[in-house]
DNA sequence: ACAGAACGGTATCAAATGATACACAACCAA
DNA sequence: TTGGTTGTGTATCATTTGATACCGTTCTGT
């Protein structure tokens, strides 16, 4: 796709025709393939990315087992990202392609001086904090306060709702690593859920009953 | 305190003439006493406090748990607050002073305006939201993939390091409170940890070897 | 067509954490 | 001084979750 004014068709949160210039000659159009790697850890981030179309998997990996923070999708960024670039500092968690993706990026040290001039982009900053402070804050409160089951549950109603539909796709080992648990637990839980007749299990997908 | 320029040897973060004049203006001064409930959850927040003195605790709770969040302490304020103030949202979490505390409070409808008008304003609620959201991620790490043993150990060393004393003074059932665990698990994980003279148990107070 | 990889389910055992109870010591307010 | 409260430590048991292993089925790449 070229850098013009299609680009503002997927990117309908800024205003200023101005800024939507400096958007145009600051930014970089790219394109991944799921699976290639965004974001890692430890990583000083230099530009600050916009996603225009597909997803990016944020996540917290220990030395064995891993745990989503969430997903950056269309017109969003990932604030971690954001943070990171705003200070110079380095990324605290790992970002990854999980189906195609076009981004927008731009040099992160124009993160501040636009939010001084334009008000659309300041206020899609603090929408941006605000948003995945609150994901955080719910996803902490579910870690630390509710079972391993209950969390599989609301994970699957959360996912199916958001997706419009009444399954899911993804593998036991995939619900796992969004969960920070193992496979093993999962099936065990997700079985135990199915002779109750609150899912139906299939290979790679679970619908909800 | 009269709300004189002795509230900017308290607040040196903020730079333009201009804008101390406005925080005069608009901000109003309050004394808190230790138990009084600033922020409670599903509360609306009309006034964002800076904490000039003193020290408010912020933590989420469940029906017969709790979790520390954060500490705002002199210079800082409620990130929480701050989101919820910007869109006009309810707070998601409950704080209360711990220490007698002295606030400064202006309407929240001032904060997007500043953030335009003042760079070092914007500048700090980037910081403010950068800052908490790193501590949110470093705790939701613990919880995620650490042990309840390790996190203790982890808590004391960072409260006595933050305290530059080589004691932190709170019961087993404060520390229980802070982490989102039990009193019993607490008391059996210290004992543990002093039989391996790593720590030294007095009552109220905990001492790191 | 076939071998290897991935997925799912179950079994068994261990470790971690939570619940409940109780006893004792230290502290504090009257 | 004293009674009540708070704090601490231990015991016992239950539940939850993790580790490891194994087996059978399905899928995929060559």
């Amino acid at each position: 796709m070229t850098i013009t004014n299609d680009l503002f068709k997927k990117l309908t949160f800024f205003s200023e025709p101005e800024f939507k210039g400096e958007l145009l000659q600051h930014g970089q159009l790219l394109s991944f393939n799921k699976g290639d790697v965004i974001v890692r850890d430890g990583q000083y981030v230099k530009f600050l990315p916009i996603v225009l179309k597909g997803a990016i998997r944020v996540f917290q990996q220990s030395e064995d087992r891993e745990i989503l923070l969430y997903y950056v999708r269309a017109e969003e960024t990932c604030t971690i990202s954001l943070a990171a670039a705003y200070f110079n500092n380095k990324s605290t968690s790992h970002g990854v392609v999980t189906e195609p993706t076009e981004v927008l990026i731009f040099p992160a040290s124009l993160i501040e001086q636009w939010q001084l001039k334009y008000p659309s982009w300041n206020r899609y900053v603090m929408q941006m904090f605000r948003t995945r402070y609150d994901q955080l804050i719910s996803s902490f409160q579910g870690v630390a306060f509710e079972h391993i089951d209950v969390r599989v549950l609301e994970y699957l109603k959360n996912t199916a709702h958001n997706e419009g539909s009444k399954s899911v796709c993804l593998s036991h080992q995939q619900l796992a690593a969004e969960l920070g648990t193992t496979r093993v637990v999962v099936s065990r839980i997700l079985k135990e859920y199915e002779r109750k007749k609150k899912i139906k299990l299939f290979r790679g997908r679970i619908e909800l009953l």
